[in-house]
DNA sequence: TAATAAAGTTAGGTAGACCTAACAAAAAAT
DNA sequence: ATTTTTTGTTAGGTCTACCTAACTTTATTA
């Protein structure tokens, strides 16, 4: 088993190096801002991962993942997006309550517990901020999704997930009526600062291109696949 | 906020100070015991805990808590009860797998987390091992209780707690069907060893005394109060 | 390409929670 | 009431996960 510690190093590399659109490769230095520590502390722990087999690196080089990190990643950010679904689904809590908490789930040990909970929920394949949720083996679901800031004028797509988790970003989002799973439009934008009009629920706000840029939507019609432009897909 | 280490060490006194038949005086031996640490440890975290305002003992004298002690040890039983609840009764756990977990899930810090738990079980009063829940005040009820040893014989109980948490204990009070909630009549008794004839579900079991002093059980007809004589009781 | 900046590493140090071994006080037994 | 046993305490050490400060390597840019 692995320590707490350990536990959150691999669910950092795994968002860093697999859940990211682009640049995949992960830095000291990144991987202990990412986790609020110092450098050092980062470099310490990545000794200390690749005596386990967990990561790969070379000194002064990128850091990898191995098979088995991965594995073990995958299984924290399983766990992490079951519990986050079950305190919205079950518990009530508010999109943008849930992650403090999910964080300290995410590190109970019990493979029932974790197989019971996801069976509770109806075996989610995505979590209330509409990233998917990693299978027992660790597999996910690729939603074939843009920005909303490279959606054309004129075309809709369903949220599926965000980038930010800023209370601030959320609270916006939520005050706008913008939230997992329901459509937006794009009915402007303007060229000379991105600025754009979403109509969202019959109204119109309009927001910025730092907005757009961490709102994630689907093609309403073909949400999963990478085939969508064979549909008469909305993008 | 307390460390997982102090809220461990805050149950235990709980559990050794309040929630025992008797002998309510608590040592550092068997604190460390109670704990599998090194007397030395307890003694340690003992004098960490007098540093917080949380326990009172002067040297080599008895270990008691202090109000605001025993509020945040009843804190960490009430989680630890509430989790039982929920894995027993949502997440279909038996009786004897959720201990192990629930020592895990008692250390998460969320007040609203317990509280909205509470509420989806349901505000339970008693947990699957029949253990009263500390409400969000740290109040419990108490059954009128007694040893099914000390039970009569021709009369019956109805099972509301067991002393005994070892898997051995619980799987053979299981085989024969002696659950929580369960009915229990007491179908004769040896003078010689005590062993004892049990009527559980129109079946008869021979156990032992030993056996018997690790259940406890309440009259049926008046769970609760002390003022149980006033009734027709079946004690 | 040499100077500067950024990224990564090492050495040594702290706090928490545990340990062993030696010792002191209190309780029990002779 | 003295010895023995039990119980409790202290001192000093380990391991984990963090830190700062100094240093080295790699990357950038003038």
């Amino acid at each position: 088993m692995f320590s707490q510690a350990e536990e959150n190093y691999l669910k950092a590399l795994v968002q860093l190096i697999h859940f990211r659109d682009q640049g995949n490769e992960v830095g000291t230095n990144e991987l202990a801002l990412y986790l609020n520590v110092k450098p050092a502390t980062a470099n310490d722990m990545l000794k200390k991962l690749r005596e386990k087999s967990l990561v790969s690196y070379v000194k002064y080089g990128k850091i990898s993942l191995t098979t088995e990190g991965q594995k073990a990643g995958m299984d924290v950010v399983r766990k992490h997006r079951l519990w986050e679904t079950f305190l919205v689904e079950k518990l009530d809590f508010t999109w943008d309550e849930v992650h403090e908490v999910a964080e300290q789930l995410e590190h109970i040990k019990s493979k029932k517990l974790v197989n019971s909970l996801d069976d509770f929920l109806q075996n989610p394949k995505f979590d209330p901020h509409g990233d998917a949720i990693p299978d027992r083996e660790g597999r996910i679901l690729i939603p074939y999704q843009r920005l909303l800031s490279e959606v054309s004028i004129g075309k809709s797509g369903k949220v599926v997930s965000v980038k930010d988790n800023s209370n601030s970003f959320l609270q916006y989002a939520d005050k706008i009526g913008v939230r997992i799973g329901g459509m937006i439009e794009v009915a402007g934008r303007e060229s000379y600062d991105g600025q754009t009009t979403l109509r969202v629920e019959n109204k119109d706000h309009t927001v910025s291109d730092k907005f757009c840029m961490n709102i994630h939507v689907v093609c309403p019609t073909c949400k999963l696949g990478k085939d969508c432009s064979k549909n008469d897909c909305s993008f």
